[in-house]
DNA sequence: GAGATCACTTAGGATCCTCGAC
DNA sequence: GTCGAGGATCCTAAGTGATCTC
């Protein structure tokens, strides 16, 4: 929805990221550009009119940045780019770790892609500039040593007294709750075991379709239809999502009535040729008004419910793991209604069919109590696999993909799983500078394919991109990663407002989320990058002789259980733990703390580009507050003239009467600067946070016990920075983290 | 070695629910 | 006691990467 720009100044080592949603067109309208995305942007343009606030934020922050940097190169960017972007722009400035330092080096060596072909063959033998397997073999033999000695302090850490617990598994259901289980602390299963018993009670089904009541109408080209039971469910799905931007989509309508005809007996179907002549209004209607009964139910009604649905939460919502009772993540089956793709995504509409237990498999140990279908039906299989850790699987009728029905983020098997992730990310580490050191050498190799994997390997680094897996064509929407970039996403300037080989990237990555960046790179990057576009068409893939089996391949080499996104989980962590160290000032209060604890994640979460849609009611919540400021002001006003004139009093009388009367409005005065204090941060927080989501790297990039050990250092309570389910995800960190913990 | 499959993590939007203001 | 904002939770799509199959 928003384009992020960062920009990087080489004098002062900063990088400038900005938010700016100004109009990207032209670029879309390119004949070059073969994935059309008009559409997508005329609705990004509406959603971006809608948010025009940001001239206040520019200025508050223009002033920060004068301070922060006083060779005016962010101006100067500004200045070139006034026009195109004179609608809105909204910035939050950073220092991010050294950037790569740029040297000049001789052109030699480049060759175009046509003549790299014709030496392709030999050169793919040709070792020279590979890794040294001999070394490889010393390094990697002394990264296993290594990794089993980590996996040996861990354990060490575990307290042995109760290993008995957790090993063998037999059901001995143990009265949980009171007293929170402490898995970081025992053994860990080895060789794929992920559990020895397991014992659940199966997912829970959607509940079944209920006609409509016979005076809600469908009409047919103006005339009422009685639909059967199987159309009518499925036009419901559709009545259901009328508001939705969604309907007005030709793939979805088309993909709609296409599934929907499948549904309808061979009368229906001759008589409903054409989506435009239904009208839904009725039963729309009838569900807009079912949703504000819902609402004004009474106390009693909804406790009713609630109580269904904590009695079906405590019936289906754990199983019994190796002992322990589990929460588990999403023991509902998802039910039937109409698949809602991001992005352009080719199958939005389609008909999300109804799982019935026939489609379901149920895993569980032998021993244990098998889940019941419900009468009349059976599972398609019941299996015994503990090399797995899900619970329920059945096959999705869009994509054909499995699902399965797994543990909450706060179970055992899930918790280590995220610890592990991180003591990876922190190994990388370690040997993070040898790698750098290694890609940059290989931007001058002789082979094609170790020219790309380096630069690859240097933007999944430094920009923090996804791998960028293949996708089947067609299947879904037209999104890339790293790997899998095409020249139509990267335009080349060997001059830029003043900077040398400027990358500009602009595609749509996961979830069809656009990323736009305009980054300086080193010399060699950039003429790699022109080598490898040379004679080639504007949807041909960047990195030719690159996937991301190939770069993995590679990191596996450098580094034992080294992957792509290794590489986002250290950046985005080391990132945090840099700004948590350079923001936070020992004198500042609890909020100001915050605030810098806010600012920290939200570095990281532009830097791995996680965008949210503004809430729709960003404007009025900023508007109210402001109100509150305003408010506080005023009494803050009021509470100082009565401090003076109490004063005075106390003056003139010398008596205690008035000397207390003074120290109350003293107190008063105090206590009114704190709260508006307060607001004020609020509202600087939630500005900068207008369109950056900062859960989702706190939930999956940042290593927790960063955050665990930050909040012990400073005395800020860990409940200011988790909330209750964020807390019970890194129990395991909580408990294990000191203040001196370094990542 | 390429493609398919499987098992998982990561992701943003929708909906629910709580808490503070009035 | 009511209302609404916004945080918490739910939902499920969309990635990554290992392994299997041919």
């Amino acid at each position: 929805i928003f384009n992020l720009i960062v920009m990087y100044n080489y004098e002062s080592d900063a990088v400038f990221f900005f938010l700016d949603s100004h109009k990207h067109k032209d670029k879309y309208k390119d004949k070059e550009y073969k994935h059309k995305e008009h559409k997508k942007d005329k609705e990004r343009e509406k959603l971006k009119h809608g948010n025009s606030d940001h001239k206040d934020m520019e200025k508050k922050y223009k002033e920060k940045e004068k301070m922060k940097h006083k060779d005016g190169s962010t101006d100067k960017h500004k200045d070139k780019h006034k026009e195109k972007r004179k609608e809105e722009k909204f910035f939050v400035c950073f220092f991010l770790c050294s950037p790569p330092h740029v040297k000049s080096e001789p052109d030699d060596d480049y060759h175009s892609p046509k003549y790299e072909k014709s030496i392709k063959r030999e050169r793919d033998n040709d070792y020279e500039y590979e890794f040294k397997p001999k070394k490889i073999k010393t390094e990697n033999d002394k990264k296993v040593k290594k990794r089993k000695q980590e996996d040996e302090d861990i354990k060490s850490k575990k307290t042995k007294g109760k290993k008995g617990e957790a090993t063998d598994g037999k059901k001995k259901a143990k009265q949980e709750p009171e007293e929170k289980w402490k898995w970081w602390e025992e053994e860990r299963y080895t060789d794929g075991v992920k559990w020895k018993f397991l014992e659940h009670k199966g997912p829970v089904f959607a509940p079944p379709y209920e006609p409509l009541p016979s005076n809600v109408k469908f009409y047919y080209d103006g005339k009422h239809m009685k639909l059967s039971k199987e159309a009518e469910e499925v036009a419901t799905f559709f009545s259901k999502m009328l508001d939705h931007e969604y309907t007005t989509k030709d793939i979805f309508r088309k993909n709609f009535f296409k599934d929907w005809r499948k549904e309808m007996t061979s009368e229906e179907k001759s008589v409903i040729t054409d989506l435009n002549k239904c009208n839904f209004t009725e039963m729309s209607e009838y569900f807009k008004a079912q949703s504000e009964a819902r609402k004004a139910m009474t106390k009693e009604q909804k406790q009713k419910i609630k109580e269904e649905n904590e009695r079906i939460l405590q019936e289906y919502g754990f199983c019994i793991m190796d002992n322990h009772k589990e929460r588990i993540a999403n023991f509902r089956i998802e039910p039937p209604g109409l698949f809602r793709g991001r992005g352009d995504h080719p199958k939005m509409g389609m008909l999300k069919r109804r799982i019935r237990p026939e489609d379901i498999i149920i895993n569980c140990s032998k021993d244990s109590k098998y889940p019941t279908p419900p009468p009349g039906t059976k599972w398609k299989e019941v299996r015994h696999d503990n090399k797995v850790t899900w619970l329920v699987s059945w096959t999705e009728n869009i994509q054909g993909s499995t699902k399965y029905i797994m543990l909450n983020p706060s179970s055992r098997i899930k918790g280590e799983k995220d610890w592990q992730k991180y003591e990876t990310a922190r190994r990388l580490k370690k040997c993070v500078d040898r790698l750098r050191a290694q890609y940059r050498e290989d931007w001058k190799s002789k082979e094609m394919r170790v020219r790309q994997r380096a630069v690859a390997l240097y933007f999944i680094d430094k920009l923090a991109l996804r791998a960028g897996n293949e996708k089947e064509e067609g299947e879904t929407a037209d999104t890339v990663g790293c790997c899998s970039l095409r020249v139509e996403h990267l335009k080349l300037h060997p001059e830029n407002e003043g900077q040398e080989y400027v990358v500009e990237f602009d595609f749509l990555g996961k979830d069809s989320i656009r990323y736009y960046n305009r980054v300086p790179v080193e010399k060699r990057v950039f003429k790699n990058l022109q080598l490898f576009m040379e004679n080639k068409e504007p949807d041909d893939d960047l990195f030719d002789r690159l996937n991301t089996s190939i770069l993995n391949k590679h990191l596996q080499e450098l580094m034992d259980g080294l992957t792509a996104k290794v590489f986002r989980t250290y950046n985005a962590s080391i990132t945090l733990q840099q700004q948590l160290k350079e923001l936070t000032t020992a004198d500042d209060n609890i909020p100001a703390k915050i605030l810098s604890y806010n600012r920290a994640n939200r570095a990281v979460a532009i830097l791995c580009n996680h965008q949210r849609a503004p809430p729709k009611t960003f404007e009025k919540s900023m508007q109210n507050l402001q109100a509150k400021i305003d408010a506080k002001k005023d009494q803050l006003c009021d509470a100082k003239r009565e401090l003076k004139s109490a004063k005075a009093d106390a003056k003139v009388r010398r008596d205690e009467k008035s000397k207390k009367a003074v120290e109350t409005k003293r107190k008063a005065v105090q206590r009114i600067e704190e709260q508006l204090m307060k607001l004020e941060v609020q509202a600087t927080d939630r500005e900068e946070n207008k369109q950056i989501a900062l859960g989702t790297s706190k939930l999956n990039y940042l290593d927790p016990r960063i955050s665990v050990a930050w909040c012990k250092k400073w005395g800020v309570p860990i409940e200011k920075i988790y909330n209750k389910t964020q807390r019970e995800k890194f129990a395991w960190a909580i408990d294990m983290a000191d203040e001196d913990y370094e990542f």
